[in-house]
DNA sequence: GCGACAG
DNA sequence: ATCTTGTCGC
């Protein structure tokens, strides 16, 4: 798929883009269409992989049942690149690989997991709080390296987390969250239609095994694969 | 101005 | 993100 007609193609206009966003930000449990609670049963996972030499990017969506952690469905997309990576403009980026990836489901997703930020961010408009807000869906974020807020290490034993607070404002944007015993800790935001508190307990609920989500880590495997295959056959989708 | 800086 | 060897461990 091309890149949307209307998507920014300078930072000015993509930071005004958030600006126009940033408010449309739901930070609280909030229920789906057919009343189901978050985070619902339907889990996916995204992720992008990029080979700048070139100019293309593979994006992958893979949906997991909440309970068995079952794969049940995945798609991929593959296009060109739609603007450089700027540390708080990752969103422009990513998320045209990935609204592709997500329409070539034959399902809607009742949560998405997002490889980043959410309200964890500068303006408050991090990737998944940006995914979350343009289509609707209910996201969050985690990220596997702080970026500009304090955070304290948390203790050793998983499920242990410290709060993410910005220095300006206290408020808490995120926490650090222990998904394996002694392991590096993750970082969760809130992305869209979901409270700290569920972004954290789903975090948990998918990162029994390893460290990162099991969406996280499926999505990324598939998202190389289909850049591989992209890169060996010519730019193909699925 | 300089360094830091999700993926 | 991606570039990259070996190494320790289940």
């Amino acid at each position: 798929m091309p890149i949307p007609a209307d998507w920014p193609t300078t930072e000015t206009e993509a930071l005004a883009e958030q600006e126009r966003l940033r408010p449309l930000v739901l930070a609280r449990d909030d229920e789906d269409e057919d009343g189901r609670p978050a985070p619902g049963r339907l889990i996916a996972g995204v992720d992008v992989a990029y080979d700048d030499e070139h100019d293309l990017v593979a994006a992958a969506a893979v949906l997991l049942d909440r309970d068995t952690l079952d794969v049940v469905e995945q798609a991929t997309a593959v296009g060109r690149i739609a603007f450089p990576y700027i540390p708080g403009l990752l969103a422009f980026r990513e998320l045209p690989a990935v609204l592709d990836a997500l329409a070539a489901l034959s399902r809607t997703p009742d949560t998405v997991v997002c490889d980043g930020y959410g309200l964890a961010h500068p303006r408050r408009l991090g990737l998944a709080s940006h995914l979350g807000v343009h289509t609707g869906l209910r996201t969050l974020g985690v990220a596997k390296t702080p970026f500009v807020f304090e955070n304290r290490e948390p203790g050793a034993e998983r499920g242990s987390w410290t709060p993410l607070t910005d220095p300006a404002t206290g408020e808490e944007v995120g926490r650090a969250v222990r998904t394996r015993p002694g392991v590096k800790p993750v970082y969760v935001s809130v992305g869209h239609r979901i409270g700290l508190d569920t972004a954290v307990r789903t975090t948990l609920d998918l990162a029994r095994r390893y460290r990162l989500p099991e969406t996280t880590r499926h999505a990324d495997s598939l998202c190389r694969r289909a850049l591989a295959d992209a890169l060996r056959t010519g730019t193909n989708t699925n």
